[in-house]
DNA sequence: ACCTGAACACCGTTCAAGT
DNA sequence: ACCTGAACACCGTTCAAGT
C-alpha cells in the first residue's frame, strides 16, 4: 500500500468524525488506510503534528470576508470559526488543543484584528479582544459539541433550596438553543468592544 | 499499605503539580501512594471521576463572596475561579475536562447567575451571560497556562505581508500580561452585560 | 522514498484471590 | 472493607530491514 501525505490528513478527519477524538489513535489511522502502524510516522512526525493539520484544515476558508463595517465583521468570522469548527465531530476540541501558528488559523487571526484596528482600536485592545471573541467562540463550540450528556445530570445535581437562582435558570443551562446562546454571547462582546471604540470613528 | 479518599486526592493533585495533566496517569498515582495499580479503583470508579473530584476540589471556596453590587460580583467571582484555576498546573484544563455537576461548581454557578438576576435580567439572559463570563474564564486561564511554548513559534510564522494586522499587534499576542489581558476581556463582557440590563435598576 | 515487522515503554481497567 | 497480582486490550513512537 502507497499512500500520501493529503491521504493520511482526510482519514484522520474522517475517522475523527466516525470515532471522535478520544477514539481517534494513530493505530486505528493506520488500519483504515491499510497500512502497518508505522506507516503514517513517515508523513506526520507526531500525532500532534497531525492534530495540528488537521485543525488548521478545519479552518479553510474562514477568514475569506468580504466588505462590511467592523461589528459585522467581527461577528461574520466568529460565526464561520464556529460552523468550521461544528463541521466535524469534536472540532472545537482538536482547534483547541493547538490553537495557533498555521496558515488558516492565522488568517483567521489576522482578519480578525484587522476589523479591530480598522474600528480604531490601539494594537493591544485589537489583539485583546480578538482573543476575547475567539475564547466565546471557542469554548461554546466544545461545549455545544458535549452537550448531548450534560443536561440529566445537572437536573440531578441542582437542589432548589441550595441553589435557588440556579434553580430558576436551569431550563436555559446547557442551553436547548445552541445557536442563540451563541448569539447572544457574541452580542455581549460586541457591545461591549463597541464601549472602547473612540469617539469620531463611527462604523455605520 | 492503606490509603482512604481523601489521600488519593491530595495525592493526585499533588502529582498534578509535579508532573501535569498529560503525565497524570493511574499508575503513577498509585506509585506515588506506595501501592498496587488497582489500588485507587477502589475509591474512584474510574480516572474520569478522579479528575471530576480534582476539579471541584480545587473551587473550594470561590463562590464565597461577600455582598457587592451586581457587577462588582461578577468581577469578583470570575477573579476568585481564575484564581483557583491558577493554584494548581494544568488546573483550567483539568476544570474544562470536566465542567459542571460537583458542590463547589455548582455554588459559583448559583452565585453567578444570582449576581445577574439581581442585576435585573432575566433567567435565560443571566444563564446565559453567566455562560459568556465562565467561557473568558476557562478559555483565558488555559491559555495562560499554556503560554510557555506559544511565543517563538507565532513569531516565526506570521509574515507581515501575509498578516499586516496581526504582525501589528504581535507584541500583545500571546500576552506578556496575562493579568490585564484578563481584565480587559472580562471589562468588555461586564459591559457588554450593561447593555442589556434593564432601566430602572442602577447598581450603585 | 516509503513501507513492514517487531519491539519498547507505557496506558486504563478488571477481577479473582488474599487479608 | 480494602489491597495484591496478574492479566486484557489497548496506546504513541522508533527503527532496522526491506522494496
Amino acid at each position: 500500500m502507497r499512500i500520501n501525505r493529503d491521504q493520511v490528513l482526510a482519514a484522520a478527519l474522517d475517522l475523527l468524525d466516525e470515532a471522535g477524538l478520544d477514539q481517534l489513535s494513530m493505530r486505528r489511522l493506520a488500519t483504515a488506510l491499510g497500512v502497518q502502524n508505522g506507516a503514517t510516522y513517515w508523513h506526520f512526525r507526531s500525532k500532534q503534528a497531525l492534530l495540528e493539520a488537521m485543525a488548521d484544515e478545519l479552518l479553510a476558508g474562514v477568514a475569506d470576508v468580504g466588505e462590511l463595517p467592523w461589528d459585522a465583521r467581527v461577528t461574520e468570522l466568529a460565526a464561520r470559526l464556529r460552523r468550521a469548527l461544528l463541521a466535524r465531530r469534536d472540532g472545537a476540541r482538536v482547534f483547541s488543543g493547538v490553537f495557533f501558528p498555521l496558515p488558516n488559523a492565522l488568517a483567521y487571526g489576522n482578519a480578525l484584528i484587522g476589523a479591530l484596528l480598522e474600528a480604531g482600536l490601539s494594537p493591544k485592545d485589537a489583539a485583546w479582544s480578538a482573543d476575547t471573541v475567539t475564547y466565546h467562540v471557542v469554548a461554546h463550540t466544545i461545549e455545544e459539541q458535549l452537550a448531548p450528556e450534560a443536561p440529566d445530570r445537572l437536573n440531578a445535581a441542582v437542589d432548589p433550596l441550595r441553589h435557588p437562582h440556579l434553580h430558576a435558570a436551569l431550563a436555559h443551562v446547557p442551553s436547548p438553543h445552541p445557536e442563540e446562546h451563541f448569539w447572544h454571547g457574541l452580542r455581549l462582546i460586541v457591545a461591549g468592544i463597541r464601549t472602547e471604540v473612540p469617539v469620531g470613528k463611527p462604523d455605520h
